[in-house]
RNA sequence: GCCCUCGUAGCUCAGCCGGAUAGAGCAAUCGCCUCCUAAGCGAUAGGUCACAGGUUCGAAUCCUGUCGAGGGCACCA
């Protein structure tokens, strides 16, 4: 509907360039916006003020001019010229009561599109280490950028969703050293647990596992492992707790050895990997790939990049380690690459990772991240503008924290001691509906202020259920309608819609015809919360219609019609929700 | 100290690629069920868009500075 318009003025505006009365080298696109006031029409445009100083006219003459030579069409009821320089659409209503058997017709496929058509996309988030359970932060990265894949993919987008599995380095070690320190308790040895070590319960079951089915394989005196270990943090200032869990990291590899340790340390990646397979999928999240850290460096695509870098002349070498100089990209400071002991660093896995993903072909590359993580996005920028990529391919958005208030006050607990809340208990407590929703219910770069008791609530202050709830009344009257044998005409039939003239009904039509540019825009902008809110109002106006007027009249022609209406409103609830990830419940 | 994000009604937030009188929900006050689910609707009230400059026909929106909140500044991941 609105392309349409634009075409309309593109048109105009293509035969004053042609009949010479305007002189541009090019046509600018029309900037076309929905009216805040009904009084205004139903579109307007600024061109002619845009336009004006260029085509050294007064902004209401050129207007004038435009709109003598806008192309007749018959979903336009009449133009004017407004304020300095506005040009208003007026919309005739028989445009908008086409719209509802388009949309019958159209069904779950309202408001897809092709804008995006032929374009790759690569969305990769959550990718939390696999080193513990989801918590809720990771949810709301999870929902954002689920949505934010699925919309794309609404619009045309050829999407791949993909998890980024940190497989490798320091932290997995850490976790393999804790699991088999809590098996050595299992076993019966006495020791005091690292207090850098991963301590949650999940660990102690990872572990309980390995003893379970292992028995004392891989037991070793307490006394060998901690033997000549740094000593740890007393919480007095004195020892050093990074170098007292490196050093149980290095006891247990030279005491298991390679394929025993690799043995504990795969089975507590592949049981929490597993455990977040099967949370994100629970959470209707799902991905095309899991990417795994490890093969970039088996691969040899870490030491590819490197050499690349190297090449290009933009690394050296100083203290023994490996730097890149990327203040020569706009960065704070240059960064390591590979560290003095000889191993690479996260950092130079992330640019063979980003290196590999535009090497893949896609056109775009988002990143969702947490927003603790923003300080890294000039490195890796940096870092593809000096392998010679177009850095504008990536788009990093970042996702503030969610907090979550129970009762008025917050319910987070420390994530220091190993308790925090997991994103699998709070879908537990409100359920994914409420989650999904709450959690894209603002813009990601806001906080999230998350009431757990507000989302669990049945009320219309839960805008989940008041969105649900307008779909399952749609249901409901149908239902009605069933049991007192009132059949519908089949959605071909469109000749009563012309009876739709309540204003209830107006703002409705104007409603639905509104939805696919909503979809457009959350899509583009990458703001699912564009959505959220529409699915709002347009609730909100099917409840206030539903108090203001019966449906199921006894005028058939006007029941047909209202009858319609709903069931359009019903799609595009549907199709809304079905976006969010979130379900259109038939009765409540 | 430097960098990033944010600052809009009592609360939670939209609006931010400049546009016509700054919007919604909650909370407050007052109303609406012999009627398709009141898990609903209507009305009233509530604002120096943090502050100060600048850009222009026009600024909540763009730029600069100040103040305030959160986060980030590792040869960690």
């Amino acid at each position: 509907m609105k392309q349409d318009i634009i075409e309309l003025i593109r048109d105009a505006l293509g035969r004053l360039v042609a009949d010479g009365t305007l002189a541009l080298e090019a046509l600018p696109e029309p900037q076309l916006d929905r009216t805040r006031d009904p009084a205004h029409g139903d579109f307007a445009t600024n061109i002619a003020m845009v336009l004006a100083k260029q085509a050294r006219t007064k902004p209401r003459d050129l207007a004038q001019r435009l709109v003598e030579a806008l192309p007749a069409s018959a979903a336009v009821a009449r133009v004017e010229i407004a304020g300095p320089g506005f040009i208003n659409f007026f919309l005739t209503e028989a445009a908008y009561h086409a719209l509802v058997p388009q949309i019958m017709t159209a069904g779950p496929d309202y408001g897809r599109s092709q804008v995006g058509a032929g374009r790759r996309v690569q969305v990769e988030f959550v990718s939390a280490n696999p080193t513990g359970p989801l918590h809720v932060g990771h949810g709301r990265g999870a929902a954002y950028g689920s949505v934010v894949a699925d919309l794309l993919a609404a619009v045309g987008f050829d999407v791949h969703r993909e998890y980024y599995v940190n497989d490798a380095g320091r932290q997995m070690d850490i976790l393999g050293t804790s699991v088999w320190l809590r098996y050595l308790e299992l076993c019966g040895e006495e020791l005091t647990f690292p207090s850098n070590g991963y301590k949650g319960d999940y660990v102690w079951d990872i572990a309980a596992t390995l003893h379970r089915e292992h028995g004392d394989a891989y037991r070793v005196a307490a006394d060998a492992v901690f033997a000549g270990v740094a000593a740890d943090d007393d919480g007095a200032g004195g020892g050093d707790k990074e170098a007292h869990i490196d050093d149980l990291i290095a006891a247990a590899k030279r005491l298991l050895g390679d394929n025993r340790y690799r043995f504990v340390f795969e089975l507590g990646l592949n049981t929490i990997l597993d455990d977040i397979r099967d949370d994100l999928a629970g959470f209707g999240v799902d991905y095309q790939e899991w990417y795994s850290e490890r093969t970039l460096t088996e691969s040899g695509a870490v030491n590819k990049a490197i050499e690349r870098l190297r090449a290009s002349g933009h690394v050296y070498e100083q203290n023994g380690a490996l730097w890149f100089r990327s203040t020569d990209f706009g960065d704070e400071k240059d960064r390591v690459v590979v560290r003095d002991n000889g191993q690479t660093t996260y950092f130079a896995s992330d640019i063979a990772y980003h290196m590999d993903k535009l090497e893949r072909g896609f056109e775009r590359v988002i990143d969702i991240w947490g927003a603790d993580h923003h300080g890294y996005v000039p490195r890796v920028k940096a870092a593809l503008e000096a392998l010679g990529d177009d850095a504008s391919r990536l788009e990093v958005l970042l996702v503030q924290f969610a907090i979550l208030y129970r009762g008025g006050e917050k319910a987070q607990m420390s994530t220091r001691s190993g308790e925090f809340v997991t994103l699998r208990q709070l879908r537990e407590e409100v359920g994914r509906d409420a989650a999904r929703f709450f959690y894209v219910m603002r813009r990601c770069e806001q906080h999230l202020d998350f009431d757990l008791d507000l989302a669990k609530s049945e009320s219309s202050d839960n805008p989940v259920y008041y969105v649900q709830y307008a779909h399952a009344r749609v249901c409901s009257v149908l239902r009605q309608a069933a049991e007192r044998g009132i059949g519908i005409e089949p959605s071909a039939g469109t000749s009563h819609l012309d009876r739709l003239v309540e204003p209830q009904e107006q703002a409705l039509l104007r409603s639905i015809a509104r939805y696919p540019e909503v979809v457009e825009g959350a899509a583009l902008k990458a703001e699912p919360h564009q959505l959220t809110h529409y699915l709002r109002d347009l609730a909100n106006e099917l409840h206030t219609y539903y108090n203001a007027h019966q449906f199921l009249v006894d005028d058939a022609a006007l029941r047909d019609a209202r009858i319609k209406l709903i069931l359009a409103v019903r799609q595009v609830l549907r199709n809304g929700l079905g976006l969010l990830g979130v379900s259109a419940p038939e009765n409540m």
